[in-house]
DNA sequence: TGCAAAATTGAATATTGATTCATGTTTCAA
DNA sequence: TTGAAACATGAATCAATATTCAATTTTGCA
């Protein structure tokens, strides 16, 4: 029962192939693990797919049993991820107070996320290039989610009035590239003071105001 | 005399062959703009140094003249776009009366560049797969530069204190994900009103306040 | 003008790795 | 227990293309 609960879903799913018995479930899921560190590592063209099937321990052939190709299974890898990363946020902000604090906990989440799992993160952005409409569906999903709450928080008067989905987009390109900067490339940032900098920028903004 | 002035470049550029002709000169920056065009549709791993040579109007071994690979045409094209992007933008803010205005200034100034220069701002994004370096070294730069001036504002008091290099990458990653959102994947959005939301949010902030 | 350096060329080389397939093994519902 | 469906396998195929190189032409200085 790992992670790659994606497997269980009952809709019948493009790839040609979705396991019928126990033993092809757990061969699937170690595929997509192989294929998410060696991804993650070696980037998509430089990534194999013996080496895939190595690291999986099982044969080169067994690969297309389970996936129609290369870009099939880095595909599955960022719909994957588009799932586990709202849902790793959307648990960590679930009980703030307000949206201000929902903020600053949806970036440090953000954060840590990123820290943890470098390959995924990797394998997002690379699929930018790879699969463009992976690629946008996985930050229009985002952005979509991010506009509602903001929407929300602004009806409530929680915030100022604004447009929702420029603001949405705007705070997912700072969380996604002080992510990159500050918990990828840099492994010993303290994300805490990050993410207090970086609230308060967003929070009371640039203005020396009162 | 084109765009391509990169190549009068005195220093003696680790690239093997330097034109020393004038022939030469305009074969290299026949082939850098085919390569841009290349790349930039079809992306790094796609294209091809035949269909280059094809598109600069020269023959295929003449690529090797003045590259030493794919790879290293593919550097000299985000080193380029670097420059013209950071020179274009400065620029376009140089006479912003305060870093208010020229935070505006320059987001405008970026998402009209993007907008016109789609391949370069494809190739760029690319190059953090191709040639990670060149692409930190590329927003290295850009932070740098920005940090300093935000220092400076805040010296002279034209914006509250506060972490100038958090401040400088979240900024720079706002706008790099407006820009991909609403200058080059919507080719028909209304930058000014893009312009607008965003300056709003970084100047004041999300909170009500007076 | 003459010639050494610079530039041009494209066929041949060499490597790489995704995908196929025919055959053998394992699973599990009846 | 059993046999049809699922799985597993890796050698062979096939395609793509980056890079080299030896021969030829052009440029520009003395």
């Amino acid at each position: 029962m790992n992670q790659y609960s994606i497997l269980q879903s009952s809709a019948p799913m493009p790839g040609p192939k979705t396991p019928k018995t126990r033993k092809g479930l757990a061969t699937k899921a170690k595929l997509l693990e192989a294929a998410e560190a060696e991804f993650g590592e070696r980037g998509y063209h430089d990534g194999s797919i013996v080496e895939i099937t190595r690291r999986a321990g099982v044969g080169l052939g067994t690969f297309y049993v389970y996936f129609e190709s290369k870009e099939a299974i880095f595909r599955a890898l960022v719909t994957h991820m588009g799932h586990e990363t709202r849902t790793f946020i959307a648990r960590q902000v679930e009980d703030a107070p307000d949206r201000l604090q929902a903020e600053r906990a949806g970036m440090r989440a953000f954060f840590h996320f990123a820290r943890a799992h470098k390959n995924l993160y990797r394998i997002v952005m690379e699929s930018q290039f790879v699969a463009e409409d992976s690629y946008r569906a996985y930050y229009e999903a985002f952005a979509e989610g991010y506009r509602r709450n903001l929407e929300i928080a602004a009806d409530k008067g929680e915030i100022r009035d604004g447009d929702s989905g420029i603001r949405a987009w705007s705070l997912i390109g700072l969380s996604v590239f002080l992510g990159m900067r500050y918990a990828v490339w840099d492994e010993s940032t303290d994300l805490e003071a990050v993410v207090d900098a970086a609230s308060d920028l967003i929070e009371r903004g640039l203005i020396v105001g009162r």
